[in-house]
DNA sequence: TGACATTAGTTGCGGCGTGCTACTTATTGC
DNA sequence: GCAATAAGTAGCACGCCGCAACTAATGTCA
C-alpha cells in the first residue's frame, strides 16, 4: 500500500483502480496488493481534483509496479457492486507489463482464472480485463506490450494465443507478422533447454499505411 | 432541458456525458441540446450514489431522444477540460440511435465536423466518439443500429463506409456480408426516385459461432 | 557416438475471401 | 422508345490462410 491508498477517504468520491496485467507462466495474471486491513485488493488511489485521471493512474502504476506500464487505457466506470473502500465511483484502467519485469515487493500475481478473494467491485473489474485486452489488441500493440523488448516469435504467438484464447498455426503467424513490417530481428539467440535455439525479435513498426479497414462481419453478434 | 440536467448541480461532482450519434444526409451527427443559459452542451445528468451508471446513460437518453438508443457504449471518464456545468468528472456514453427516429423537440443533430460552439470537455467527447464507434463496431452491430429496422444494403453500406472513412467496393461487401448470415431480406422494396428499386433487409442474425478471432497486424501502429 | 526427442523455422499446395471489371435488371424522365 | 440512374449479379485473378510436410539446431540418453 502507498501513501495515495491510504490517504484520506471520503464517502461519496471516485477512485482510479487498476488492474495490471501480466503473462506468467502461459497464464494472465493481475496484480494484487494488501490492504491496510489485510484483504486483497486491485490497488487504487483517491481521485483529486485537477489532476489528468490518465496521468493519476500512471503515476499509482508506477507507484505499486516501479517500472512504467507499457500500455494503458481506460476501462467502463462503474459505480455497482461493492467497493474496497466504499468507493462511489470506480474509474479503471488496465495497464500491461512486460513479462520480463520483476515482482514488486508487497504485491502479488494473480492468475485471473484463480483470484483471491475480492470486494465483488473489484472481481468484476479483474475478470473483465481480458475483454478490455481483446477490444484493443488490433489497433494497438497490446500483445507486444505484455512481453520483454526483446522476445522470441513463440513467445509472439502465445500471447497472441492467450489474448485470442484459441491456438494458432505457426507458418500463417509468421507469414502474417511478416507481412506486417512489426517487428525487426536481432542478432541474438536464445537457447531455451531443449530443441533449437530462438532468434530474438524487437518490436520496430517500419511500415505507416494510413488506412485501408476492412469490412469485418465475423465477430459482430447480437 | 430535462429535469435531470437542471437539478441541484455540485461542484466537485460528477456527470454522466451523452454523444448521441445518427446518421443524417450522410453524415455523422452528434445530439447537442440549450442548456438553460442558452449555452450547447451536450445532454448530461448529475450522477447519483446508488445508481447503475449503465442504466442513468439510458434514461438520460431516453429523455432527451424520446426513443430508447439502439446501442450504447461506455467511453472513457475523463476530468480534462472545462464542462459547462463544472462537474469535476465526467463518463461519457456513446449512444446510437436509428436515422429512421423523429428528432426530438429542444435538440439539434449538429454535423461532427461542424459543431457548434461547446464547451471544451464536451468538444473533445462530440469528436472522439467517432473513434469510439470504429472501437466497437467489429463485434458490435454499430452500422446496423444507425439504421431504421428496414434498410437497404447501400444503406448499410454507407453506414460502413462511414464508419470506415473510405469506399467500399458493392459486390465485395454484399459477398462479406452474405457469407456472415447477418441480415434477412423482407419482401418489401423501396423505390428511391429513380433507378431500380432497393431490397429492404432486416438485422437478424443467425449463425453462432463460438470465436475463431484472428490475428490481425495491419492495424496496429506504435 | 549415434539414435531420438524437442523446439525453431521454412516451403509448397489447396481453398477461400477480396478487389476488380463487366454485365444484367428495373425504374424515372424526356 | 431511349438515355440516365441505381440495384444487384457473375466471372476472374490475386493474395491470404490453414494445413501438412519438410529442414535445422540443440539437448538427452542408451
Amino acid at each position: 500500500m502507498t501513501a495515495r491508498t491510504s490517504s484520506a477517504r471520503r464517502r461519496g468520491s471516485s477512485t482510479i483502480d487498476l488492474v495490471l496485467c501480466a503473462v506468467r507462466s502461459g497464464r494472465l495474471h493481475v496484480l494484487v496488493v494488501k490492504s491496510a486491513d489485510g484483504k486483497s485488493v486491485l490497488p487504487y488511489a483517491w481521485i483529486t481534483d485537477g489532476e489528468s485521471l490518465e496521468d493519476a493512474a500512471r503515476e499509482l502504476a508506477r507507484d505499486i509496479a516501479g517500472s512504467s506500464v507499457a500500455w494503458m487505457t481506460a476501462g467502463a466506470a462503474t459505480a455497482s457492486r461493492r467497493h474496497p473502500a466504499e468507493s462511489a465511483l470506480s474509474v479503471p484502467y488496465v495497464g500491461v507489463i512486460s513479462s520480463g519485469a520483476a515482482t514488486p515487493s508487497d504485491a502479488v500475481w494473480c492468475p485471473v482464472d484463480a483470484l483471491p478473494a475480492l470486494a465483488p467491485r473489484h472481481r468484476a473489474l479483474a475478470t473483465g480485463a481480458l475483454d478490455t485486452l481483446r477490444l484493443h489488441m488490433d489497433v494497438a500493440p497490446v500483445a507486444f506490450r505484455l512481453l520483454p523488448n526483446v522476445f522470441t516469435l513463440s513467445e509472439l504467438q502465445q500471447a497472441y494465443e492467450l489474448l485470442l484464447g484459441r491456438l494458432l498455426h505457426k507458418a500463417s503467424f509468421r507469414r502474417a507478422l511478416q507481412a506486417a513490417y512489426l517487428v525487426e530481428p536481432t542478432d541474438e539467440w536464445r537457447s531455451e533447454g531443449r530443441g533449437r535455439p530462438a532468434q530474438l525479435f524487437r518490436y520496430q513498426p517500419r511500415k505507416r499505411r494510413g488506412g485501408h479497414r476492412s469490412v469485418r462481419f465475423d465477430l459482430i453478434g447480437s
